[in-house]
DNA sequence: GAAAACATGTAAAAAGTTACATGATTTT
DNA sequence: AAAATCATGTAACTTTTTACATGTTTTC
């Protein structure tokens, strides 16, 4: 149950469309967390059905129309406590790795190879795009909690990709080597 | 659509019942995915009658008993396809960073601060486990491709446990610092 | 013979993915 | 005026989670 809680933080931090927070689910909320747009419209409808959050201005909502949507007090308390639940780690889920598995069981193939370089390429982009985002933090201020906490979930980011990059390194390192 | 593919590796790996799978879930193919037990039981059915495994001896299925399963060549087949496609790597979704998150704008306590802790301690936990796999498998040989494989895996393992360890340390210091 | 451990399942709900539909606004 | 982009949504499906149900074998 964590998307309704990344949307209520999402437009806590700035009121928001439905678009503008797939948006944002793209880029900085995406370090960690990923939602699609229907995702998204789906569950601020049942937030709204749920008194949590409220649209602005529009008295009438027409289809094709941007529509605005803030955090209500009951929001902001339900977030308060869903911050204080606590909860296990989650199990990691990785096809990748299953893939790399399966073809020691099935044989592999020089395709398993090509496709570890692929990935590599794909976290190595995310990596220097994190890095770039690092980079323009560090001219604004650090000053809050708020900025501090982004700066921790932001390294969070990067020091996930740097695992990525290093292991798939060591990975072909080792299957290139007798492959 | 990897679950079922993760029990067709498993299944060539060693044939064996729902409840052994539940099991080897559990250690080594839950470095990277994992299964409940009803998860398993329905897809060994979906499997079954899709003619890519079948049940070992019984011929009367009875309720509590054992049964084990091993892998048909369409299977085989399957999985053998299966390696070869090529897919993304997924999303990152983790509840503790959105948490982190959410404190930055309804504000913290202490509390956050003990959730990390507890799941330090958690990822360390795993991490000793992991390396204990690891120096097992020293002892045996490397020769085969399966081999290393499986211990590229598990390397995979203990390099994310690291990330968290790592990245928790980091988070721990900057907020016990000025929390 | 009671308890614990082993073993297999069913059902319902929640979360996530994929495909499709449609209207409004801006740009060329 | 056509095309691109912005914007919101529906529907069907798959996957995962949670709660429950029940029978068998071994151990004390």
């Amino acid at each position: 149950m964590s998307l309704p809680h990344a949307i209520l933080t999402a437009l806590l931090e700035k009121p928001s469309s439905g678009l503008e927070l797939t948006r944002r689910f793209d880029r900085s909320i995406g370090y960690f967390w990923s939602a699609t747009h229907q995702q998204i419209y789906r569950e601020l409808g049942k937030l709204e059905k749920a008194g949590l959050i409220r649209a602005l201005d529009r008295d009438v909502p027409t289809r094709g129309q941007k529509k605005e949507y803030e955090v209500l007090p009951s929001g902001r308390e339900e977030l308060e406590r869903w911050v204080g639940v606590r909860e296990d780690p989650r199990d990691p889920r990785d096809p990748l790795l299953l893939r790399l598995r399966a073809t020691g069981v099935v044989g592999v193939g020089g395709d398993m190879v090509d496709e570890l370089r692929r990935h590599r390429a794909l976290h190595q982009e995310r990596l220097a795009e994190y890095r770039e985002f690092e980079r323009r933090d560090a001219a604004r201020g650090n000053g809050t909690e708020r900025d501090r906490v982004h700066r921790l979930v932001l390294q969070g980011g990067i020091d996930l990709e740097l695992f990525w990059v290093t292991w798939l390194d060591r990975a072909l390192a080792d299957l290139e080597d007798t492959g």
